[in-house]
RNA sequence: GGUUCUGUGGCCGAGUGGCUAGGCAGAGCUCUGCAAAAGCUCCUACACCGGUUCGAAUCCGGUCGGAACCUCCA
């Protein structure tokens, strides 16, 4: 089997992947600030390291999946007004700040069960660790790195930089980055506009805050990361993971942070996924474009046709790349939408599949391809995590098997073996690694009972050629929404429409 | 303005220099009481202009679009 590889935003070229310790692997992601809720350009990173994560656990190793919950705010501008968002938010809501965070906290937490997350292995949040970040920043104090200002604590970027590569992960040159001239309130406090925060003093009316060496205050936006991900996963770990729009400065401070606290760079390998975009346009607050997932979900906003499924959420985004952009459109989830459906029908129908009679392929030609396009499944991953083209093979795979089904081929044109692989292979990439389920909520046993009746009921009126009978159920079933299809040989199946 | 990336058929999207990715939509046929599904077939594109090469969507240069970051951000 091929190696494993993934492209490092630090050397901007795909890397045969190693992990540090034989075995295991420590990610590290970049988790929501849970000060509102989560939109549909969340669902992207989420999905795309979950995918990873399992994908690595099918490889054998045992991965420790870090992903942090930000629960202390951070600035809405650095130094502009210095009020922090979930404060903000707090007073207009009238809620006490841990009660917002609460509420979106298990908000999100909803929506990550909806699209079949598993759950990292820890969830620290930034409030549970404000000891810790406070540590690191004494240390990088005591290192001579950080300055104290008026009660807040700056990271001296451009000491950093005489010694260290500033801006190596984001392509940026520190020489522009000190010659900044925006204005901005607060910025007297720095001795270099690059410099950014550790520690920042709370005005009286912040209600988070937290007593320091320093005074009161709260902790600086990008030390979090670097606390929590050394605490679980040392001074040095294999992956950091997160949206490209973290690049800079978050991850480039996080570096620097890591790298003085702990004399070493902390990540090996960087992983950026790229943004989904809505009419070409990235998806954020600042540009009131945002869907949330609670929205996306029942259809509910003005840009939506309908609901979409989670799954078929998941689908839409496995379809591409993961470091390409990803537009949205109702047509694109549409199309996946139907995409998902004819790949799981095809699925559902190869579990069904059974082979009887002598082991040996029928048709040798037909079953070195099938074995081919699943041998491929895993050279496509260890590419860089290429899903859309698994995919891509999987569905060149669906004519094979509905003509199986529908007896248009044998099911003994291909082997004994080849039909368990293609069995299991299904089952391993679409369930286990990529993580989908149906969409079908017809696993109800009365449900089951009563839609077995029918299905009696309407094979017996056909037998007699009383058509207006059997035609009066499946349209009746059909204002439902349950889809009645007749099968050849006289079967029937049924499901539920769009799966909302 | 700086940095990085990007421009593929009606739409979404893979693409390692030569051999049809795939999905959706559309057309025809087969199957079928009808319908739906399914199967088969068709629809062959790479922003523009140069260059390298026997050969480029793929490499290089330029032009023109678009995006992300440079400020909270997935």
């Amino acid at each position: 089997m091929s190696e494993l590889k993934v492209y490092n935003s630090l050397s901007r070229q795909k890397e045969v992947f190693t992990s540090l310790t034989p075995g295991h692997v420590g990610m590290y992601v970049c988790g929501p600030t849970v000060s509102g809720e989560s939109h549909l350009g969340h669902a992207r990173p989420y999905i795309t390291f979950d995918v990873i994560f399992r994908y690595l656990q099918y490889l054998g190793y045992k991965v420790r999946y870090v992903r942090n919950i930000t629960d202390a705010g951070h600035f809405e501008e650095e130094g502009r007004e210095a009020v922090d968002k979930i404060a903000t938010k707090a007073v207009l809501e009238k809620l006490e700040p841990m009660e917002l965070v609460q509420k979106y906290t298990n908000l999100f937490h909803w929506a990550m069960a909806q699209f079949n997350t598993l759950p990292p292995s820890i969830e620290p949040t930034a409030t549970g660790h404000i000891v810790e970040q406070i540590e690191m920043i004494k240390k990088i104090l005591e290192a001579g790195y950080a300055y104290e200002s008026n009660g807040s604590v700056y990271f001296d970027v451009k000491k950093y930089a005489a010694g260290h590569d500033y801006g190596k992960l984001s392509g940026r040159v520190i020489e522009d980055l000190l010659e900044t001239t925006r204005e901005l309130e607060g910025q007297q406090e720095k001795r270099d506009t690059a410099d950014f925060a550790l520690w920042k003093n709370a005005a009286p009316e912040h209600i988070m805050r937290w007593q320091s060496p320093w005074g009161v205050g709260y902790p600086g936006w990008h030390i979090e990361c670097s606390a929590m991900a050394t605490k679980y996963l040392g001074a040095q770990f294999d992956i950091h993971g997160g949206g490209m729009d973290l690049l800079f400065p978050h991850h480039e401070s996080e570096i620097a942070q890591s790298t003085i606290c702990n004399h070493s760079a902390p990540v090996r390998y960087w992983i950026h996924n790229n943004m989904i975009t809505i009419n070409g346009r990235k998806m954020g607050k600042s540009y009131n474009n945002v869907i949330k997932l609670t929205e996306l979900f029942s259809g509910d906003h003005p840009i939506l046709e309908k609901a979409y499924h989670p799954m078929t959420v998941r689908f839409f985004i496995l379809q591409t790349h993961y470091r390409s952009t990803l537009d949205f459109s109702n047509e694109a989830l549409q199309a996946s939408e139907k995409g998902l459906r004819r790949l799981w029908d095809a699925y559902e129908n190869l579990q069904k599949l059974s082979r009887e009679g002598a082991p040996e392929a029928g048709d040798a030609e037909l079953d070195k391809k099938i074995n081919d396009l699943l041998d491929e499944f895993s050279t496509f991953m260890n590419d860089d995590f290429s899903t859309a083209k698994v995919l891509a093979n999987m569905f060149e795979m669906v004519p094979v098997i509905n003509s199986m089904k529908d007896k248009l081929i044998p099911v003994t044109a291909l082997s004994a073996a080849s039909i368990e692989k293609l069995k299991a292979g299904f089952h391993t990439w679409l369930e286990d690694i990529f993580g989908l389920r149906s969409v079908s909520e017809a696993d109800n046993s009365k449900l089951q009972g009563v839609m077995q009746l029918l299905v009696d009921i309407r094979k017996e009126a056909k037998s007699r050629k009383d058509f207006v009978t059997s035609d009066k159920i499946r349209n009746q079933l059909a204002l439902l929404g349950i889809t009645l299809k007749d099968e050849k040989g006289g079967e029937m199946s049924w499901s539920l429409a769009g799966g909302e």
